[in-house]
DNA sequence: ATCCTCAATAATGTCGACAATCCGGGCTGT
DNA sequence: ACAGCCCGGATTGTCGACATTATTGAGGAT
């Protein structure tokens, strides 16, 4: 009856908390968009006393964040040494992105031979607003399409096993990914690879999506070696 | 020094216990293997007490195991309602299968390009006691010998990362694996495509791997949706 | 009889405390 | 001067305690 624990004050870790989320899984999602945001040099050490201050959780969240994100492979735990954000070498990001070609190439055969007329209707879409952002040498706003691209042929594949997996390797291996763009003529080249990918799902013909999917991203690939080829170099644009 | 803290005795747990590993990730491995050994009903649930008796580990391992397996997809978990083991459906395992065959198709194409003579001379060994197993009619020995062969193709690869994934989904999908072998002439059928993978790799032609690794999945991926059709009548053999 | 309410129970989620461990810096002996 | 040792600070690992939440079952009102 009534045993309102006033023995301790439950009181709000910080006042203003949003009431319906929960405090681990936000400590989770906090901390990995962190890191994928690259908030942290890579190896750095993550403390979980500071973590805990800084993501307003307990300590024992904290934890739990970790012991998921090192699952994850994003970060890097040693016994009674604490967790490091995993510094992934360039031969891990070329495998991580050869093993994601594999996925994608299944998701897009899928995406072809299941997609509904709403999932097309979405992706083409996107191929619109792409045009639009090449046609206006907007390159930013065409490297934040792409990603929508894929998810949402992930979607229309409607293999979720697939997509999960294929979300945690791109956030592997996303600190590469923002060198892929800056070569001259390359967006153009990726638009019309999406636009093949595109119109082989419209015409439900998984094989062609497959071919279409592996050529663009063997494109990625090559690009990928190349930028880690001129590591070192500062990334710059190489005026037409 | 010799701060031999008496006030709390750390004495081991259980009289035999093997002083070198830690707690956590035993309780982790033990419990992975129960449920991948299938001691578990699907969908039972898993109480923290009761393992922590069980698996004679303290609460907070046995919490952090079940966080790694939930990642790991083995369980799924409920804010405030525990963990139970996962039940995969049918149409999961075909989907998990179809993951796992664009992976060893690319492990295979690997393993081609990178296996080193070592790498081969173990391959060799697996394929000759399958050929002496088939000779005896020993079907469960054969069962037993295949995830060696496919595990070595993984090591000769040289990617890790594929390799964990593709243990993962495999641990995933195990429950639906001993329907596999039970159809007649399977075993023959199997050799044969087994000799055809290897040979592709001690030639070193990723092609040709590829494409026997393809057309050996798609028949294991065939014999899976027949015993999924199959499925509630008692798994029997046929005899011919 | 059926549905609703509400307490008893069981399990999970979270916190604080403390031990175990690692790391760096100073001290000592040769 | 130098190597090795040892200690103190910092950080992780583990445990027990307790609040919180879901669930179950009994009892009462309609």
């Amino acid at each position: 009856m009534a045993r309102t624990k006033v023995g301790r004050e439950r009181v709000a870790r910080k006042p203003g908390r949003k009431g319906a989320s929960e405090v681990g899984v936000d400590a989770y999602r906090l901390l990995r968009q962190a890191i994928i945001a690259g908030r942290f040099v890579p190896n750095e050490r993550l403390v979980e006393a500071n973590l805990s201050k800084v993501l307003d959780a307990g300590r024992t969240a904290v934890r739990a964040a970790l012991v998921r994100l090192d699952q994850e492979g994003l970060v890097t735990r040693e016994h009674n040494r604490g967790a490091r954000v995993r510094l992934v070498s360039d031969d891990e990001a070329l495998q991580i992105e050869e093993v994601r070609a594999a996925l994608e190439r299944l998701l897009a055969r899928q995406a072809a031979a299941k997609a509904s007329s709403s999932d097309i209707r979405e992706l083409r879409q996107v191929i619109v607003e792409m045009r639009k952002c090449f046609a206006n040498g907007d390159a930013i706003g065409y490297s934040e399409l792409n990603p929508r691209f894929h998810q949402l042929i992930w979607t229309a594949a409607k293999n979720p096993t697939a997509g999960r997996l294929v979300g945690t390797l791109k956030s592997q291996s996303l600190r590469f990914q923002y060198q892929t763009m800056l070569r001259p003529g390359r967006t153009e080249r990726s638009l019309r690879e999406h636009e093949l990918i595109f119109s082989a799902i419209v015409a439900h013909d998984p094989e062609a999506a497959d071919g279409a999917m592996r050529d663009h991203l063997e494109e990625v690939l090559e690009n990928l070696r190349w930028a880690i080829g001129n590591k070192g170099r500062p990334p710059q644009w190489l005026p037409d």
